[in-house]
DNA sequence: ACAAATTGTAAAATATAGTTTACACTAATA
DNA sequence: TATTAGTGTAAACTATATTTTACAATTTGT
């Protein structure tokens, strides 16, 4: 009994609190402690962070998670 | 210049939330489409899940992602 | 136009999320 | 007490997040 679910794709507004906080992919990625090409490779949709970075994100930006990633 | 963020962990609140929809892990399991295993290890905090699988859940309860999981 | 800063990308390696199968343990309940 | 539903766990496996190094492309400032 497996109802399988279309495809969730995941969606994101990083760019958008990157320019408003005026802050680089690089800065961001040493406040949050991870590399600047993950930051990078987040923000583009290459792959889908785990929450715990997600979290760390909206802390540092000072918001909810659902302002930052959404599902498309 | 890196500076090292203590090592963050991860707090949930699936157990609370599953008993206020009186729903079993293996329910939840089959709504968000994902194993029964992997419920029970994020339950029990033996991983951090991807921040997909937080919002499917987060949508399936009705909440917000921050009253599910948190950073102790 | 030139230089510097920022962003995009790629390959190789490592870490960890998530699946599958299978079985033990712990309720709940007839 | 015996049965059943729900949960905990383990090992092997697959998928993918994240790092590191390195370099190309683009943007920004002078």
């Amino acid at each position: 009994m497996k109802l399988k679910g279309g495809n969730v794709e995941l969606g994101n507004r990083l760019k958008e609190w990157r320019a408003k906080k005026d802050i680089t992919q690089e800065e961001l990625a040493i406040r949050i402690n991870m590399s600047r090409q993950s930051i990078n490779a987040i923000e583009r949709g290459r792959f889908v962070p785990s929450i715990l970075t997600a979290l760390k994100m909206a802390n540092f930006f000072e918001t909810k998670i659902e302002n930052l990633f959404y599902i498309k």
